[in-house]
RNA sequence: GCACCCGUAGCUCAGCGGAUUAGAGCACUAGUCUUCGGAACUAGGUGUCACAGGUUCGAAUCCUGUCGGGUGUACCA
């Protein structure tokens, strides 16, 4: 359909002497025609013409392999035969359908899931995991090179915080898990508040020494730190393994830590950061309409997030010489990014920022109101989650003898999937019972979809490639044009990184799929439809495997 | 106070670089087919697109204001 485009455009540049964009949309249900396009519309007042005058004369010029009316207000409404839908898509065909290069040399970094290892990982780390993913794939498939960075909370006094609290608790060092940790210290958090507030600070002093005696390299707190530091990632690692997500590098925040500070004093030096009385640094934004300076450096001369992510922003641009940085973090943290976006932009680094920013999953709380999802102590566990989600699915599936690798991609993809079923910007109502739903828009039914077509064309093995002469593909019209759109919605979906339009357009194809067997039987037709029709039912597969995987969702051998 | 996000069907959400009669899923109702995997398909909507103005031949979509909800607003991460 692109040279029809191009030839429209011509069309209209020679009709009417103007340039415009022209774009092809669906035609309602009850209206002939497959594609629709409302270029004369868009013409009538520079032309001073009626546009459905105007329609007429651009169908005049138009070639006659497909037909053309007008319809309504003035569309040019084009009815494409099922053969040559088949013959674009043949054409277009190769093993990378759907992909493009325009991001061909680039370099992009997308930062996810930035897990806190103070804590185990919570629920509050879902979506930065799936949005972080689906953006490299994203990216991947337009053609970037996508490094992926876990930026581990780190940084600050987890340690001696933890090692304070553990000496406290009296719990074994062997058996000690990272729950405890994260009870340990979110406990020692609130005494050490209570502490400040009452003017004392043998707590505080003692997490102080903590870190001085490993900064020292003393034997206690070197192995007390390596023994936290592994159960934390061990932990981070398994939950990940089970999300099936992974990430190149692991640079916590204290690996930045000594860059950060270098640049805030250099940038002093050079008079673009600002020392206040107190001590402390800031970076003015007033030219770029942010009132609220951003701080860059505590007025104890201690590094704090600004300070690490300034380092780490000069990391990965001047050392992994990216192009373009993609930071998925929730929308809590949106002024935080337009400050340090901002400080970037003043220090004339060069590259595309953005902040895949999210709304947050949220539950039905006691009183029937919407609220942010948390369990009565707190934070719900990924874990927890993925539990309840695997027993769900097992016994949804009771009957099926699921292996346990496909009862854990089943249940990751509807977490997943549900993830991406609104714009990421709409928040999350975790309702188990529809994410799980086999029915309607859900992770397991665009998998189940897949896994059937698998079937088929596993039982129709012998004829799949075989010659089907001058088949008109005329029941399989509207899965084509499906299957013609997702080159342009991968390109589409490059810029903003709207991981929700792929959802839907599996949701579409998987739906397509199911309406096309009603009326398009397959084994038990002639053998030239029915290898028409598996030719059709194989490129289906990959392109509904290939959208899920943008996704982070897995296939499952059987459900 | 200021900034940002949001308000679309009973519920959860698409659509918002203007365009044919505003869509999908869930729920509900009624059907279809000797079922390649029925976990299917088909049909059924009285929605003041929060409200009020404005721009336009045309506004859920763009602009302004109002109301309601959420988030953020330098030494937390």
């Amino acid at each position: 359909m692109d040279s029809l485009k191009t030839k429209i455009i011509e069309i209209v540049k020679r009709l009417y002497g103007v340039e415009v964009p022209v774009e092809f949309s669906a035609v309602p249900a009850d209206i002939d025609g497959d594609y629709s396009c409302n270029v004369a519309m868009r013409l009538a007042k520079a032309a001073g013409k009626a546009p459905r005058e105007i329609a007429a004369e651009i169908i005049a010029e138009l070639p006659s392999e497909y037909s053309y009316a007008v319809a309504g207000p003035g569309f040019i409404n084009i009815t494409v035969s099922g053969q040559a839908l088949f013959g674009q898509l043949k054409e277009a065909w190769n093993e990378d359908y759907g992909y493009n290069d325009s991001g061909a040399g680039r370099i992009a970094v997308s930062e996810f899931p930035s897990t806190n290892m103070a804590k185990p990982y919570s629920v509050g780390h879902l979506r930065p995991g799936t949005q972080g993913w689906a953006a490299k794939r994203i990216l991947e498939a337009n053609g970037w090179k996508v490094i992926t960075d876990n930026h581990l909370g780190d940084a600050g006094t987890p340690f001696g915080i933890w090692a304070t609290g553990f000496k406290l608790s009296g719990l074994d060092i062997d058996t000690v898990t990272i729950y405890d940790l994260g009870e340990i210290y979110i406990k020692m958090k609130t005494d050490m508040k209570a502490e400040e507030a009452a003017g004392k600070h043998e707590l505080a002093d003692a997490a102080q020494d903590w870190l001085l005696r490993l900064e020292a390299g003393e034997a206690e707190a070197v192995e007390l730190s390596e023994r936290f530091n592994k159960i934390s990632l061990d932990h981070i690692h398994s939950v990940m393994k089970r999300m099936n997500l992974s990430t190149d590098y692991e640079l916590g925040e204290s690996f930045f830590v000594e860059r950060g500070k270098a640049l805030v004093q250099k940038y002093l030096n050079e008079g673009v950061f600002v020392k206040n009385p107190d001590g402390s640094v800031i970076c003015p934004l007033d030219e770029f309409g942010i009132e609220v300076p951003m701080l860059m450096l505590k007025s104890n001369g201690a590094a704090l997030y600004a300070t690490t992510d300034l380092g780490c922003l000069d990391y990965r641009l001047h050392e992994w010489k990216a192009d373009r940085l993609v930071y998925a973090v929730g929308a809590e943290q949106k002024f935080y990014f337009e400050q340090l976006f901002a400080v970037a932009k003043k220090l004339g680094w060069k590259a595309e920022l953005q902040h895949v920013w999210f709304g947050t999953i949220d539950q039905v709380g006691p009183d029937g109101k919407r609220e942010k999802m948390s369990s009565r102590k707190g934070v719900v566990l990924l874990e927890a989650m993925l539990d309840d989600a695997e027993k769900r699915v097992r016994e949804n599936f009771s009957d099926a003898e699921l292996s346990d690798e496909d009862v854990r991609k089943i249940s990751t993809g509807a977490i997943k999937y549900s993830d991406f079923i609104g714009d990421r910007k709409t928040g999350i109502l975790y309702d188990p019972a529809k994410i799980f739903a086999l029915t309607g828009q859900s992770g397991p039914f665009c998998q189940y979809a897949c896994v059937r077509m698998r079937r088929i064309l596993e039982k129709n093995a012998d004829f799949a490639g075989a010659e089907f002469g001058d088949y008109d593909f005329a029941a399989e019209k509207a899965v084509l044009q499906k299957l013609l759109d997702f080159p342009a919605l991968v390109a589409g979906v490059a810029d903003n990184l709207e991981a929700h339009r792929i959802a839907g357009y599996c949701f579409e194809l998987a739906q397509e799929m199911n309406r096309y067997y009603e009326n398009a039987p397959i084994s038990t037709a002639e053998d030239s439809v029915r290898a028409a029709r598996l030719w059709l039912v194989e490129k289906a597969a990959a392109v509904l495997e290939r959208g899920l995987d943008l996704l982070g969702v897995e296939i499952p051998e059987k459900m």
